[in-house]
DNA sequence: ACCGAAGCTTGCGCGCGCGCAAAGACGCCC
DNA sequence: GGGCGTCTTTGCGCGCGCGCAAGCTTCGGT
């Protein structure tokens, strides 16, 4: 049963950034308290709205972070990747959480009741400033792709969220870097601020020139300095 | 001189959520160790990309967070209001400042430098669960203007805005709600994602419904239901 | 092996909002 | 009070990217 294999490996938290500078005896303790949670591939962590009642950091697998308008436009929000936390509202004094996480692929998560992780963070400061850090990094990470969409057409978005997917999830593979979960251009389109049809236009004309391959869900990218040069907008030669 | 008697005040730090649920022997501590510093209309608290070795806490006035792309475009941030802090990065592991903190208003400021603000969250814990209290509000916030930038059409976008300016400076006043601080059509354009031109021909049309009244830097806002309306879309009647 | 659903491509036309340009208004400073 | 700089308005034309629609491909299920 990996279930409980997995429970009991003390060196799950190892590389997770919230636990990091934390005593053994605390990741133990961290450890006990969380309850162990398979999302199968399209299945919800927590829903947009919904009481945020748990904490979670991803083990293995690929979630994304959707919020939905009130005219039922869906947007990507971020993909979660394994050491990653997510559902951090539950730590951070809100009520119900933002969007809506749901599994790409399989796979599986430690929780923690917003309880458990309050008393957690009481008990060992050190989470805190971890967790506190990394809604840093979002909160840039956030504040770069809105600076992208108030300034960049959108070829240039394209480029960068793909690179962003890269730098996330990319995997060497022969004559290139696959992106290492399914993406359809929906997704991407709903990464970036456009429609399915300019993504699926875009990357073709990528294609033709070499720069990715496509595949169904599927994006390789074979030319990884001509996406920086259309990200950045340099000039084709000099 | 009004600099020795604000510094003196053990009242300043009262409504400050960072510092809320500290105790009088914590603020006093934290009021001893911060700087004072006064910011003339157009001086700027920090630099983007400048070395990030100070956070602060906006005493009065009003500043605007902003950041340049390489292509020399600037977008606004965030406003940063009385009792709100800034320059965060300086407690989440940042090296330099990912955008620039402008005064729009003669404003005075008490700052904490990187070493000094560590030490006080090391020995409060309650100030890092507060600072990641305000930045996940942060986050959720821009993440809706994330949203807001894919999914809606400018005017919309303006509205949403213009809403979120009134709920943060907004002011009574006859007749309507006046923002509390020179805004230029520029400056709309930067929070919106848009052109000067376009914002100025939409609050002109705005204005021709009564929905706003304009002036120099200056905007009052007549029918606060009316923007709602615009800024989600409702029908005009049902 | 077939069928259906989900994902993807492509063509066409139009409209929002930008880019550019020039003139007008307001307020500040000397 | 005059002059100048900054902010604002407005006109005109064009092009990016959306909206719609139809057809195609790939995969999964029975």
């Amino acid at each position: 049963m990996p279930t409980q294999e997995k429970q009991l490996d003390p060196a799950l938290l190892d590389a997770v950034d919230v636990f990091g500078n934390l005593d053994p005896a605390g990741k133990d303790e961290a450890l006990a308290a969380a309850h162990w949670r398979k999302l199968e591939t399209g299945e919800r962590a927590f829903e947009q709205d919904q009481e945020a009642d748990a904490f979670y950091v991803l083990s293995a697998g690929r979630l994304k972070v959707t919020q939905v308008t009130p005219e039922g436009q869906e947007i990507i929000i971020r993909y979660i990747g394994p050491k990653e936390m997510f559902g951090c509202v539950a730590v951070c004094g809100g009520l119900t959480y933002p969007g809506t996480a749901t599994a790409v692929t399989d796979s599986w998560a430690l929780g923690w009741t917003r309880a458990t992780i309050g008393e957690l963070a009481q008990t060992y400061p050190g989470i805190a400033l971890n967790a506190m850090r990394t809604m840093g990094g979002r909160l840039q990470d956030t504040q770069s792709r809105l600076r992208e969409m108030q300034t960049e057409r959108v070829e240039r978005r394209i480029a960068h969220g793909i690179a962003r997917l890269v730098a996330q999830a990319g995997r060497r593979v022969e004559g290139g870097i696959l992106i290492d979960f399914p993406v359809s251009r929906q997704d991407i389109a709903e990464l970036t601020g456009t429609t399915l049809h300019t993504v699926s236009r875009t990357l073709s004309a990528w294609q033709e020139r070499g720069v990715v391959e496509l595949g169904r869900q599927k994006l390789t990218v074979r030319d990884p300095h001509a996406l920086v040069v259309i990200a950045e907008d340099l000039p084709l030669k000099e």
